[in-house]
RNA sequence: GCGGCUAUGGCGAAGUGGUUAACGCAUCGGAUUGUGGCUCCGACACUCGUGGGUUCGAUUCCCACUAGUCGCCCCA
C-alpha cells in the first residue's frame, strides 16, 4: 500500500490553500489593529511545562498529548495548545520587565492532540490565540472579547454565540468547589463514573456532564456565581459592562467551565449555532489565567487569551454557505503553434512575468483547441496567440476572452502594447 | 479510550461467489492541418483499501489491520 497521511491529519491543497492563507491574513491584521503581537515558539516543549500549565488532571494532558522522549532522554510532547509555551517565553524571556504592560501577543499555527479524529477534531489543527499578559483590568476581558467576535464577524459568520461565566478567583472556587463537594456527595452513586471520578479530582466538571445533564440534584447545584465574593462579582459585573458598551451581544452560562485547570475569573466560548454544524459547538474559547504565570516560575502576573480553530471556522463557513470567492483568474495565457513559436513563447511568458502579469502557457504539446481550453480553465483575461506564422511577420495576436476580440500588434512591442490593453 | 457506518479508475457511483467490473464527470485524441465555454465520436480499472481465512473459485462471505466518516468522553 501507498503511504498514507498520519491519521487525523490533512493536506490543504490549491484551492484551499487561497482560504487558509486569507484567514491567516484577516488575523494578522485584526491584530494590527488591536495591537497584538506575533509570537512565535516551537512545536514542541518539555512536557513538564504542559503537566504544569494545563494541569495533570485534565483530559489533555491525560490522554491526549503527542508525547515521546529523544534521542537526549528529553521528555518531549508536541504543543497541544498556546497559553502554556507563551507564558513560558514571558517568564523565560523575562517580559514582565517590558515597559509596555500588559504584554499582548498572538500565534497562529498547528497544535497536536492525539485524539480519534471525527468532525471539527484533528490531531494536528492549527489555533490562532492571543494572550495579554500583565494587566487585570475588565477591560482587557472585553478586549480580547471584542477581537475573537471582530475576526468572525469580519469572515461573515452570523450565527453566533458568546456565553461567558466567572469562575471566580481562589477563594470563590475553593469555596464553591467545598459546596459542590457537600452538594453531590451523599448521593454520588446517583451520577455515571466519570461523575464520580469527578468529586474529588475537579468536581467543578460534574457540571459539563451531558449523560447526567438531567439529574435533579444538577439543577440545584449551588453556582459558582452565588460563590463569587465582592472583588470577582465586581470584576465580572465590569466585564459585562464593558461588553455592553461595546455592543457585544453575550449571555451567562453558570455552568460554563473550561477545560483547562488554569482558568479563573471570566471564562468564555463562542459557538455557532449554523444548522448542519454537527456535534462541533465550540469555534473558540477561553479565559482569564491569574496565577499562570507564577505557576511557571515567573511573578505574579494576570492573564488573559483565547484559542479558536482555523479547521472549525472553517467549518463554520460552510455551514453559513459564506462565500469568500478566490476564484482568481490569471493575466495572459500564451498560445503556441509551431516549433520556433513554442521556442519563442517561452521568453515571451518570461517577458510577461516580469513585467508583473501573471501568465502561463502550454507544456504539454497540446494542439491549439486544448490550449485555448487551458487558458479558458485558468480563466486568462487574454491569450497570446504566438504561431509560426505571424513569427515571420513579427507580430503576434491578443484575444481578449471575454469579448473574444482578437487584434494583431508587433511582437516587438509586445509587453507595451499588452499593458495598454488592460 | 469506546460504539455505529463505510472503503470499487483522478472524482462521483452501480454491481456479481465463477469467462469482457455499468454509468456520469474530469482528462486526452478526433470531427474543426492554428482558436475556449455547446454537440457528436473514440480512448481511459491485468483490477475492486491491506493482509489472512472459507471455497474448486472472491471484488462479492468471514476475521484482523489501516483509513475515512458519524457519535460518546472531552475539546479548538
Amino acid at each position: 500500500m501507498v503511504i498514507q497521511i498520519p491519521r487525523g491529519t490533512q493536506d490543504i491543497l490549491p484551492g484551499q490553500s487561497e482560504l487558509w492563507q486569507y484567514i491567516e491574513m484577516q488575523a494578522r491584521e485584526l491584530c494590527k489593529r488591536y495591537q497584538y503581537k506575533e509570537i512565535r515558539t516551537p512545536i514542541f516543549e518539555h512536557t513538564e511545562l504542559f503537566l504544569r500549565g494545563v494541569g495533570d488532571t485534565t483530559d489533555i494532558v491525560q490522554k491526549e498529548m503527542y508525547s515521546f522522549t529523544d534521542r537526549g532522554g528529553r521528555d518531549i510532547t508536541l504543543r497541544p495548545e498556546g497559553t502554556a509555551a507563551v507564558v513560558r517565553s514571558y517568564v523565560e524571556n523575562k517580559m514582565f520587565g517590558w515597559a509596555n504592560q500588559p504584554v499582548k501577543l498572538f500565534y497562529f499555527g498547528p497544535m497536536f492532540r492525539y485524539e480519534r479524529p471525527q468532525a471539527g477534531r484533528f490531531r494536528q489543527f492549527v489555533q490562532f490565540g492571543v494572550e495579554a499578559l500583565g494587566s487585570a483590568d475588565p477591560a482587557i476581558d472585553a478586549e480580547v472579547l471584542a477581537l475573537a467576535m471582530d475576526f468572525y464577524k469580519g469572515m461573515g459568520l452570523k450565527s453566533l454565540k458568546l456565553v461567558i461565566n466567572s469562575l471566580g478567583d481562589k477563594e470563590s472556587r475553593t469555596n464553591h468547589r467545598e459546596a459542590l463537594v457537600n452538594h453531590f456527595k451523599p448521593r454520588i452513586g446517583e451520577f455515571c463514573e466519570d461523575c464520580q471520578s469527578r468529586l474529588e479530582k475537579n468536581p467543578l466538571r460534574i457540571l459539563d456532564c451531558k449523560k447526567d445533564r438531567d439529574h435533579e440534584l444538577m439543577k440545584t447545584a449551588p453556582s459558582i456565581i452565588d460563590y463569587l465574593n465582592d472583588d470577582s462579582r465586581k470584576y465580572f459585573e465590569m466585564v459585562q459592562k464593558y461588553l455592553k458598551a461595546l455592543d457585544i451581544e453575550f449571555t451567562v452560562d453558570p455552568t460554563l467551565v473550561r477545560g483547562l485547570d488554569y482558568y479563573n475569573h471570566t471564562a468564555f466560548e463562542i459557538m455557532s449555532s449554523a444548522e448542519g454544524f454537527g456535534a462541533i459547538t465550540t469555534l473558540c474559547g477561553g479565559g482569564r489565567y491569574n496565577g499562570l504565570v507564577e505557576e511557571i516560575g515567573g511573578p505574579e502576573t494576570p492573564g488573559i487569551g483565547f484559542a479558536l480553530s482555523v479547521e472549525r471556522l472553517i467549518a463554520a463557513l460552510a455551514a453559513e454557505k459564506v462565500d469568500l470567492g478566490f476564484d482568481e483568474g490569471i493575466d495572459c495565457y500564451v498560445v503556441s503553434l509551431g516549433d520556433a513559436a513554442k521556442d519563442y513563447s517561452v521568453k515571451l511568458l518570461h517577458d510577461l512575468r516580469k513585467a508583473g502579469f501573471s501568465a502561463e502557457k502550454d507544456y504539454n504539446d497540446r494542439k491549439a483547441k486544448a490550449q485555448f481550453k487551458a487558458a479558458d480553465r485558468l480563466q486568462a483575461r487574454f491569450v497570446a496567440i504566438l504561431g509560426d506564422d505571424e513569427l515571420s511577420k513579427n507580430k503576434i495576436n491578443v484575444k481578449n476572452m471575454k469579448t473574444g476580440d482578437q487584434v494583431e500588434v508587433d511582437l516587438q512591442n509586445f509587453i507595451e502594447h499588452f499593458r495598454k490593453m488592460q
